[in-house]
DNA sequence: CATGAATGAGAGTTCATTCAT
DNA sequence: CATGAATGAACTCTCATTCAT
């Protein structure tokens, strides 16, 4: 009860996870390079040593960002839709307002935001989230697509091209408004980006006469 | 006795132009951060000296790159878009078939890789940015969508966020091309997604049974 | 295991005056503007980095040295002389022996010699001396003067211009031999100096038939 | 009448006095050290290369300018005083009137000011300035002084030092102010040192019941 | 485990000086 | 004579990383 209280424990292992937010922080504040390693122990109440008792480089700890962050999203919606049967629209949807949902809340914007940021510089960061992330969401969605052209329950279009139709408008509004500061007046207006997106896109790619949004 | 040599070089009024050549060729290949101002000299064929003879700082190459680049873009083919008073997607098809065209030409790409790269460390270039570009072309995009709506050419879609769906594709395929590595086999394959993505937004935002696309 | 050992000297709260006094040591020797950083760190045994571990700039060290030379002057000597009541003779002997004696040991002259060197590159520093040193210095013997003359124990002089009449002939001595190399052959004789010159003062200040030189 | 007209001729004879009046103008405001070559060329109104055609370095622009001020004073009043037979003091109050006169100028006061900022940096001017100025005035003096003593027109003091008690109050006077910015109300009150130091100087180096100032 | 003092390679920037025109 | 574009050595300061305690 002296050495392992509750203190001491949580301390111990949870400390790699607290350095990871206090990495989060200062680097979604100030951006990688400008960020002082000092500074990322401080916010996370350690000594500038001690980070490096558990991250090897400043580098590592931006990748343990990405890391812990991406681990959880192909596991989690993924598998659903490779192989969701029926009508190719709803898992669309379903992405889609995953996607919204995602973003909406402003602390999932911070990971997403700092990979937009320090991307170009990291090529281990873009090819794990190529390979954890986009590896297996485009794929699946292109089958998906497949699947409904296929089936005739979507008019013949490129499969591999739709999945950026898919995703673009999101991406550009996120992109407008986090990087340059171009929103409409009430703000990020996700809701109504997605509604008129998929109404579109789903008048896009559904047959002449096709059934409606679902 | 060419236009290369020495002396023909020294007090050329060339020499900014060259230098922003050198540096955007040194900071696209390695990032600003990683650049040295010494090796955009080399490249340019001048002393490091000879570089803050014209820029006052490293950061002002970027900002000179950035604004060179952006100068033409603005008086080029907006005024024509922001009259045009027949079908509304003939102006759109045009505009989409423009980026396609920039988009294609490595060179032109390179500036704006180098913009989405180091923008979110340069509040002044994505001021510059949105002034110059974004706040021109998002507002003529948005007043041609709408006078299309109002005039029955285009479904009942939201304006402001239709400008989301007419570039977002685009801009998701780039982005998945140049950032995470991501794309088709052909290569970049731009045709094919401009065609694919007109084909679906043209389906998407016209009334039903509507005109073919353009 | 003495007290200079590699262990000892680590964390030694001595290092910033270790530093100060290698730093005085150049920049007697080269002035500040040509002694390098790098110097000043060898000089003080330890490296770059760590003087700017302890100093945030070459100017600190600077001000440091200044500083640190100057709190002790105020605390002094000063109150006695305020507080004086007899003959006013004495405490200005006394305040021109002491001077006598800082000046005598070279290990002094040092710092006034660089003050005098540098101070007008650094105004922080004449400001420092002025309100430090001068503002206490002068107008205590500026009142000590005036008490004098208002008991009849001196002439009828301006007690403000006569205290540059006190010390006036020490920095001129002092001044003839530091900067230009002009001095007895006995060396600084600084001794011979001021027994003459009290000699000539107190004749100067004193009433006609006054007492004699205590 | 064509190439020789007074403005050609003019500036090419006057252009290195123009050139020390602009460098002197520049090393008064800023100092030598943070004076650039370039500055000093446009306050000429001549190029930076102009200034190299005239002057080997920036260091000889400094020599330049004490050597040009140092050269009239040898030649002026000193020989006056060496000869002169009656009361010695005379000559030394003309002496520390002309001091007084010179001094009042500010346009006067600019050389000597930038001698003592900078003479420590620039031991060639501390010996021309021995050399030439002390190197004639000190002798002089101290020659005086010891006529007098022997004649007994002076109290029994040590020429030497007394030389100091001559000279020093003005210094010191004078680098209160112009370094300290330590000076009465009025201003400088240059005569009012004058005329107190003379009165003290005078009551101390006369013999009991000696003459009044002169 | 934790600390934080110490390191030192490295980069941007300045500016006296040169020299082709 | 005059220019001013070009040079490049030199210097200050930063900060990721190490390691003795």
């Amino acid at each position: 009860m002296n050495s392992t209280d509750k203190k001491f424990r949580r301390r111990a292992e949870a400390r790699p996870d607290e350095m990871l937010d206090a990495a989060l922080a200062v680097f979604a504040e100030k951006g990688f390079a400008a960020t002082k390693v000092d500074e990322v122990a401080r916010r996370a109440g350690v000594s500038k040593g001690t980070v490096y008792l558990y991250f090897p480089s400043k580098e590592a700890l931006m990748e343990g960002i990405v890391r812990r962050a991406v681990a959880p999203i192909a596991e989690r919606a993924l598998p659903d839709m490779a192989q969701f049967e029926g009508d190719p629209r709803l898992p669309i949807a379903m992405l889609v307002h995953t996607l919204q949902n995602l973003l909406s809340d402003p602390n999932n914007l911070a990971v997403p935001r700092l990979i937009l940021r320090e991307i170009m510089n990291f090529p281990a960061i873009a090819e794990l989230y190529r390979r954890e992330v986009l590896g297996k969401v485009i794929p699946a969605l292109t089958a998906l697509v497949a699947r409904g052209v296929a089936s005739g329950q979507l008019r013949k279009v490129d499969p591999e091209m739709t999945v950026r139709s898919i995703v673009g408008p999101i991406v550009a509004h996120v992109a407008l408004s986090e990087v340059f500061g171009v929103r409409p007046e009430e703000g990020l207006a996700l809701d109504r980006l997605v509604e008129n997106h998929l109404d579109i896109l789903f008048h896009g790619i559904s047959p002449a006469g096709g059934e409606e949004t679902p």
